[in-house]
RNA sequence: GUGGGUGUAGCUCAGUUGGUUAGAGCGCCAGAUUGUGGCUCUGGAGGCCGUGGGUUCGAUUCCCACCAUUCACCCCA
């Protein structure tokens, strides 16, 4: 136990982390490109906001949140997701006094207490993407699209767009009435927790998975197909959009985002490829968001993107990751003299900016050697009192094994030229 | 919370029809004439065979429980 990571998170090693560096940079230079600026929020929260934020009727607040008192007796819960911590700094740091429209994006962990399986974690990565201030469809349009070129842009294939609109809350109440009228008439023949769901949330009837709801279910009255005129407008136009900018996508009447505050648009991004969990990203709409945490009734929309899904997503469809690079070049010798010369010009390699690596084993040359191959080192160099002496060494290439003897006062130059793409060198 | 699979070396996995010192490959460390890697060869380190209990003369092996892990349900990223 002692020497267990708990149970749903797991550690990034220097082996992986190459790939988790190449998907963060991707995702702030794509994210930059579109206008949004980084922010970075805390890890844990006053549990009300996610409460409020998230919605209390939500399985992420009833049953999976890292919750605990503080020292100071406040109630503090680990963000289990994004978005009411962007939504409180929003608030908190007068961001509607900024200029319009307010785009952030963030790459965080958040904390779901829940089963692990693939894809799915107790502590897990998310990019996401937060736009203030406009209810255009031009928005639900461009955060899509950022998503869209993202993903061409790491060559993933085949990630399936769905998008619905699940109306405001007018054309809801509306739509919930007509639900249940057709539901109230067969309601004996739903499942528990269906009969359940019709007093709390009968909206969350129609994603029963269990066959003999389902059978129920199938002519049940579609929101989509109830939602108000402009709520319809803004979908088409949402449509209109993202068929003008060539994104493939479907219309999946089924996603009702389980988080009380979205509105009108709600979109995924799904894999067949990685396991059950395969929603790679999930945003949408959420109007009433920003005022019902606190602040003035201000339009919003987003999204989640599952980095570890996203990465299982890309190794399953093999996409090559340039690997990290070695050092430049490796310094081992022998005798007390050289070690020293080593030292000294190590620190001048790695003062100019020479990603270098010094024997500090005290090992053979022949082991210092296989060290250099092993940290993949462009190039190596042997020190030992003839060189201490004669101020010249063997500067080895270590891909095609030839050598060139050079000044030992030369060599920081020589690798900033190198580097610099001289590669004759 | 529920159900199935799996727990043997750092990793991937053999194995023992229950019987003394538990194996391989990879990885790690070192050596193959004295100061030069990759290939090859040799050697070495490293396992309470997940934990606890039961059956037995004897358990890593059979049984039970627990724990961990994994996949799935629910839900979500």
């Amino acid at each position: 136990m002692l020497t267990m990571a708990p149970k749903g998170t797991r550690d990034i090693l220097p082996d992986e982390i190459y790939k988790w560096y190449y998907v963060e940079e991707k995702f702030r230079e794509v994210a930059n490109r579109f206008g949004f600026r980084e922010i970075r929020i805390p890890v844990f929260e006053h549990t009300e906001l996610f409460q409020r934020g998230v919605g209390d009727t939500t399985d992420i607040v009833q049953k999976e949140m890292y919750t605990f008192n503080d020292k100071g007796g406040r109630s503090i819960t680990l963000r289990p997701e994004g978005t009411a911590g962007v939504v409180r700094s929003y608030i908190q740091n007068g961001m509607s006094s900024w200029p319009q429209p307010v785009k952030l994006f963030y790459n965080i962990t958040a904390y779901r207490y829940e089963n692990v399986q693939k894809g799915r974690y107790r502590e897990f990565h998310q990019f996401g993407v937060e736009l203030f201030g406009s209810a255009d469809p031009g928005a639900d349009a461009e955060v899509i699209s950022l998503l869209h070129l993202y993903f061409n842009e790491l060559g993933i294939k085949n990630l399936k767009l769905n998008i619905n609109s699940i109306g405001c809350p007018v054309c809801r109440e509306k739509y919930n009435k007509i639900l249940k009228e057709y539901l109230g008439i067969r309601l004996g023949k739903l499942c528990e927790t269906c009969r359940d769901r019709f007093n709390r949330n009968p909206m969350r009837i129609l994603d029963c998975k269990i066959e003999s709801c389902k059978n129920e279910l199938v002519n049940a009255p579609a929101l989509l197909d109830h939602i108000c005129e402009d709520c319809a407008m803004h979908f088409d136009k949402v449509r209109e959009k993202l068929i003008t900018m060539d994104i493939p996508f479907s219309i999946d009447k089924g996603i009702v985002r389980g988080l009380d505050y979205y509105t009108r648009t709600v979109f995924e991004f799904v894999s067949e490829n990685i396991g059950s969990q395969g929603t790679v990203c999930g945003g949408g709409r959420y109007d009433g968001l920003v005022e019902a945490c606190g602040g003035s009734p201000t339009p919003g929309i987003g999204f989640g993107l599952g980095i570890e899904r996203l990465l299982l997503e890309m190794d399953s469809q093999n996409i090559e990751v340039p690997l990290p690079e070695g050092p430049d070049i490796f310094i081992g010798f022998i005798g007390e003299k050289a070690e020293k010369l080593a030292e000294s010009i190590a620190l001048k390699l790695r003062t100019a900016g020479i990603p270098c690596e010094k024997d500090i084993m005290g090992r053979s040359v022949k082991s210092q050697m296989k060290y250099a191959n092993k940290i993949n080192a462009r190039f190596a160099i042997i020190l030992g009192d003839s060189e201490v002496e004669s101020g010249k060494a063997e500067l080895k290439n270590m891909s095609t094994g030839e050598t060139k003897d050079i000044h030992i006062d030369t060599i920081v130059d020589r690798l900033l030229k190198y580097k610099q793409g001289n590669k004759n060198e």
